[in-house]
DNA sequence: TTTGTAATGTTATAATATAACAATTCAGAA
DNA sequence: TTCTGAATTGTTATATTATAACATTACAAA
């Protein structure tokens, strides 16, 4: 397990650089895998998620992507799908956006803490709060498909510039 | 405290009118209490939703009030918006849909456990996924704001059914 | 009765997402 | 190598969800 169990908001020192390149390898790795084709297309939209490192929404993908020639809705949107069956990106519903995943190819939903100022995000995959869910259903007797938790807020550099202006 | 803290998947002895006539006097009064009014389009809205006991899309209500005379999408986007700023209804992200909220008036977010096969909703308070949310965000420094747990599965009518097939 | 604010109506359009079918690409079989 | 079927991508059209901008109406308090 090389990969991180979270990807809280980022520092200054963050490497975009080899974050993406560790991620490539890793999503080329999981789709031989998975017998499914790492495709140009495919690639470049990973990129332009993972690249982002904050939720990007599938028009500002297809923009980027008319820069370099014609493409329409649907391509965005089925590479989307295909990226988020293979585990390489997350949907966040409360903002009509993907990102990258931090644990690209293991089935997980993850928990979502988003900055409503810097729009950064944090991925988050906590047992405490995964075991919270899965025993309140339990409870229920509901048998759990997906668990979304986002969190909208301010993130600690925000809330630092909030208070004090 | 004479509302319930969750409302689980309805029994099948479920009374709609007194649920309905309840929530409505429990409306009323916390339109007084804030000084804001609660017009007729709010409360043929509120109705609306609340009769439902699923998740409505803003389109459903606009196609049920077309039925009886003129009506556009503003005037739902805008009454919805009233209502759950009144604490009357909670917006379920992952559907684009609105549902009666059990404790009128209070503000809290509720976690929503969603049927796949019936769309069945169940809206809890638990406290432990509550705290376990906040003892996230407070360990990493984040200021909440907003906090969305919606769980998608099966609710335990469907389960049997699709067990027993 | 006036008057200002809140509420609603109206028109147009933005933003997000998918259906349906055509064309292309590619790995493996022949 | 060529063929073939499945996967992938392209293309056109349209569905669905949501809001901007401004006009009109209703209502409470002066």
């Amino acid at each position: 397990m090389s990969q991180p169990l979270s990807v809280p908001f980022l520092s200054g020192d963050h490497d975009h650089q080899a974050c993406l390149s560790s991620a490539l390898q890793a999503a080329e790795q999981i789709c031989r895998r998975r017998n499914r084709r790492f495709t140009e297309l495919r690639r470049k939209i990973f990129c332009l998620v993972w690249q982002q490192h904050k939720p990007v929404g599938a028009y500002q993908v297809l923009e980027i992507l008319q820069r370099e020639g014609r493409a329409a809705p649907p391509t965005v949107y089925r590479t989307l799908d295909f990226l988020q069956e293979m585990d390489l990106v997350h949907r966040i519903i409360s903002l009509n956006a993907y990102i990258g995943c931090c644990q690209p190819g293991s089935r997980h939903d993850g928990q979502f803490l988003i900055c409503e100022a810097c729009h950064a995000l944090a991925e988050l995959n906590t047992p405490l709060v995964t075991s919270a869910v899965e025993a309140t259903a339990d409870r229920l007797d509901f048998e759990i498909t997906r668990n979304m938790v986002e969190v909208l807020g301010l993130c600690p550099a925000c809330r630092r510039k909030a208070s004090s202006s």
